[in-house]
DNA sequence: ACATGACCATACCACCGGTACGTACCGGCG
DNA sequence: CGCCGGTACGTACCGGTGGTATGGTCATGT
């Protein structure tokens, strides 16, 4: 069966509207129970199909966990890039990126999907592979925004990068599991933003 | 049967040689496969024993990891408390910490084991709580004995040291996954001391 | 109209973590 | 020395889980 584009038959939105049901199934379950904890069965029983149709729309359980992985993280693109591609002083722009994304890493699903389980599930290579499309992407962008703009020193900017994601997944789980989170939240941020300070140029 | 601290019979030898075997095995098998990757049978065939013997030892695969776990860290906790707790200038001797941690952290059973399976094997708060006791307490009393020398600002120690820890963390997997991990070694390093001189006083 | 393939259900298998139970053997005691 | 209690395992088995094999249904191209 070939699809033209143009056309979109109802058997193929059936087809795409169960495939999005497995995939919102398993974001559920995953952020809930993590990637071990949540048993296909359950996946297939929330999303009312059976594993007939999750084989036939995923390779497997790692590949299903790519494809939340994939949602979870381009929801949090869109947001992001609004953010950081806005017009105006790079500084500030970053700094609002910043607090942006510490937002986004508040998100239980994000915190445990994309955080935590993504580098053991996947592996850290994958891990970091696929995120070069994603919210490490941006990152390294912004950061490289900055020095083109001069305000931080040169440097590698690609270690910088890493340094600075690693730094903010740490204090997301901080701030995640505190048990005063707006309190630890603020702590959090103005310590990050004291690290840029202390980069910035005189 | 009472166990007299005194004496140290032939049957408590031979089971205690037996554990460690099974410990052994087990972090053998974690650091190459991770966690979900190793089965128990294939950790009591290299520790030559049965599933009787581990479930003698340790009540589940769970803590049979967080032995693991603790004989790693233990094993990374004694050489490093030799450099933080060494005698000098509090600046020299927290940058020789810190390039000894990162070297630590270059070792494939504290990569894969403490710093990437544990947050998920045993659950973010849990390693936490574990943690206190090992690396990251001495990171943050490192942290702590910089601020009472003056070297570095006032802030919340806790949250400082969790941002360090993670950047720390995020560097090594840098350096691990590197193509030349001399040149990143050296890279992540420079750029570490550059985030520390930027909070440092002047 | 018929073949074809997309889409999904059902039944089943191999494997793994965990449990129940049996046993060999050491060490103390009368 | 004989008995006994408990430790230190080994063996057999179970429920559940990821994955597979097979077949059925229905839209769609020819």
């Amino acid at each position: 069966m070939r699809y033209v584009s143009t056309v979109r038959t109802r058997r193929a939105e059936y087809s795409e509207s169960t495939r999005q049901a497995l995939v919102d199934s398993a974001i559920d379950l995953f952020t809930k129970r993590g990637y071990a904890g949540t048993s296909l069965d359950e996946v297939v029983k929330r999303a009312r199909v059976t594993k007939g149709a999750l084989y036939h729309h995923f390779s497997g359980k790692q590949a299903l966990f790519e494809a939340a992985f994939a949602q979870v993280e381009t929801r949090s693109i869109e947001s992001l890039t609004a953010v950081v591609t806005a017009e105006g002083d790079a500084w500030e722009t970053a700094v609002a990126g910043l607090r942006a994304y510490v937002r986004r890493c508040l998100e239980p699903e994000y915190q445990r999907i994309i955080v935590h389980e993504a580098p053991v599930v996947m592996g850290w290579e994958r891990w970091r592979e696929a995120e070069e499309h994603f919210s490490f992407g941006l990152l390294r962008t912004a950061v490289q925004l900055l020095v083109d703009a001069g305000e931080i020193e040169e440097a590698p900017v690609e270690i910088m990068a890493r340094l600075l994601f690693g730094a903010l997944s740490a204090g997301a789980s901080t701030i995640a599991s505190s048990s005063d989170p707006k309190r630890t939240g603020r702590e959090v941020e103005r310590a990050i933003l004291r690290v840029l300070e202390g980069l910035r140029k005189k």
